[in-house]
DNA sequence: TACAGACTAACAAACGTTAGTTAGTTAATC
DNA sequence: GATTAACTAACTAACGTTTGTTAGTCTGTA
């Protein structure tokens, strides 16, 4: 129980270290000492820093989908299922960067294995109910499309919110979800009810 | 001459070593191994491993934007304008992971400082121009959300081209460009007809 | 002769990791 | 209930390697 304890502390902090700083920045002394412990009583839990990392990206993607998935499988109509699903991922993503910053940064790794694992173990089910929510709506509709193009919006806009202010027509006002969350709605919507049925 | 070109010929291969590893990934050695020269002879022609990254950011980053401002700014009707600057950038995206990995990079550094310069010195032009283009065809429109809608659509996209075939309604066909530029031109010009004048 | 730009050699610091030790806890024996 | 053995999980010390970087040297060109 100390040992599982002390495992899940040492993933916490592993993920928000690797999500900050990314794997090759950061160094099993400095989680150490985030965890307040020694470089080498970490591999008293994790093999070694490959592993602690694996360990972590499954930590942290496996408690994302479940909310997600929930939410697209209410007894609502769809339209609102895909509006609460959208809210409810533009939480998700604005509460936290440990996901959103650690997914980036494994696209931008390009590993097949893990992309994988993060598409079929992480992304599938979540996806395929967003699929028949879509399909709900307007079945003459591309899903794949509609998902990719709502992640590229979900991750971009909020990964983006630093460099927006520095864009024309930036503002903080347009960091805010009460700015985002309709706005990202509406042009999934748009494009939804404007492809031909 | 052949010190300007040697320091070209290090930017261009430093771009894309940054690009594919990152800044803390990639050693001075590999670097110099893929100039084919040895680490110090890197040090005659910048200061340190920040300098040459920083050099390497603006190398790149000043060569794309010049030729979607021109797409932009030429004598045909504006939808036609805003569709030809997809159909240029997608195919920017596609051509060189460089520029797209470098930006996503700097995305996940959050540094305030090089965030402004990407913004302000990278962006700004384009943008403005992308924003006059968009108030052409909708005047009611919100050009800073379609222009940072558009950016996420172009970079996750192309990005996430590897992860897509592992994903539902995933296939090969839907990384080309075919597919790609009439989709993303769609749901821009949809978002943009759908909002009342 | 001067100088740019390559080189070799070498530095200190930081890295991941291992070995060996120690303190605290649990379980079984007397 | 006290004693011992076994185990967990922390520690210190240290390893070999790699890192960014500097100093000093050699070579070709102007």
């Amino acid at each position: 129980m100390t040992e599982n304890n002390t495992q899940q502390r040492i993933l916490q902090t592993a993920a928000e270290l690797f999500a900050a700083k990314g794997f090759d920045a950061l160094s099993m002394r400095d989680i150490a000492t985030a965890c307040e412990m020694k470089a080498p009583s970490l591999y008293n839990h994790f093999k070694d820093k490959q592993e602690l990392y694996h360990a972590t990206l499954q930590f942290v993607f496996s408690q994302q989908s479940p909310a997600l998935i929930d939410c697209l499988q209410s007894d609502i109509p769809a339209q609102q299922k895909l509006n609460d699903f959208i809210a409810l991922a533009c939480r998700q993503m604005a509460g936290s960067m440990i996901f959103r910053q650690l997914f980036i940064r494994e696209l931008l790794e390009q590993d097949e294995s893990r992309l994988q694992f993060l598409a079929k173990e992480v992304m599938n089910d979540t996806c395929k109910s967003l699929h028949s929510v879509f399909l709900e709506i307007n079945p003459k509709c591309d899903p794949h499309f509609l998902t990719t193009s709502l992640m590229g919006l979900l991750f971009f806009h909020f990964q983006a919110n630093s460099l927006r202010l520095y864009l024309p027509g930036g503002s903080e006002k347009m960091q805010s979800l009460d700015y985002l969350i309709p706005s990202i709605q509406q042009i999934i919507l748009n494009h939804l009810n404007a492809t031909a049925i």
